[in-house]
DNA sequence: ATGGCCTGCAACGCAGGA
């Protein structure tokens, strides 16, 4: 089983990136972050074309989440249960005995700004419904964008991005208190090459010169995580004409 | 270089991203 996640900002403007790599990686799964737009307006059609369902949480101009599958997905689930958000970042399917998350955590702006407050109370009330949901499903998966680097060697210069938002110790806290309910960063279950990201800004030839963060991740429950085989980021996308400034990010488990 | 860009929405600049 082959799941990606991908923040393509802007699911209207990426969409032949979209078709392109869904037609060359073949992924079961594709969690999508910054569809930024209606579910009416989300191209379901397109994607059935190529033979992918797709479940979708849109809003329109900001934020929204997908999940695009070979396999029809069940409980579909939208948002964070109790918690009250009009910004559309969660959406949860299952696909077999597969449970996966399409996140967007919020950015956060500025360590001072309300948006930082919202962005870390948002990681505490998504830290309850995975608490409830791994005792539910053994094998759930956490695809997004977390906007949050996780270490210092996630970040191309940390000294210059020390106390910003990304990388502040309490936006690393709350994803490590995520990490702590048993669930593993699949990208480091494996050796990978140094200086690998997932985010380039768009200015300043950031991609060219390799100058990123890698805030694209997967995290797997304890039992799924036995089972990966793989991840990696794949970064040519990032380098197609007019790209998103994130990259796809691949991994793949030994089960149907 | 302290800089640099992109998207949607609504208009011809703004909010928001990271």
């Amino acid at each position: 089983m082959k799941v990606a996640t991908w923040n393509v900002n802007s699911i209207k403007v990426r969409l032949e990136h979209v078709l392109a790599w869904l037609d060359r990686e073949q992924p079961d799964v594709l969690a999508l972050q910054e569809i930024k737009t209606r579910d009416d307006d989300f191209p379901a059609d397109a994607l059935r074309a190529r033979g992918y369902a797709s479940a979708v949480s849109g809003q329109a101009g900001y934020n929204g989440v997908a999940l695009v599958s070979r396999i029809e997905p069940s409980d579909v689930t939208h948002g964070i249960g109790g918690y009250v958000d009009e910004q559309k970042r969660v959406l949860g399917a299952t696909f077999g005995t597969l449970r996966v998350y399409s996140l967007y955590v919020p950015n956060g702006e500025r360590p001072e700004s309300d948006k930082y407050r919202y962005k870390l109370g948002w990681f505490a009330a998504l830290r309850n419904l995975l608490a409830a949901e791994l005792r539910r499903h053994p094998r759930l998966l956490l695809a997004g964008d977390f906007n949050v680097a996780p270490e210092d060697r996630d970040v191309y210069d940390p000294a210059a991005w020390q106390g910003h938002v990304l990388c502040t110790p309490e936006e690393r806290a709350a994803l490590a208190s995520l990490v702590e309910l048993g669930l593993r960063d699949t990208f480091r279950l494996f050796d990978q090459p140094p200086a690998t990201y997932s985010w380039w800004d768009y200015r300043a030839g950031m991609y060219r010169r390799n100058r990123g963060l890698r805030i694209d991740l997967m995290l797997a429950s304890r039992e799924l995580s036995q089972i990966c085989t793989s991840c990696r980021i794949d970064r040519e996308p990032r380098g197609w004409e007019r790209p998103s400034d994130h990259a796809p990010v691949v991994a793949e488990f030994a089960t149907t």
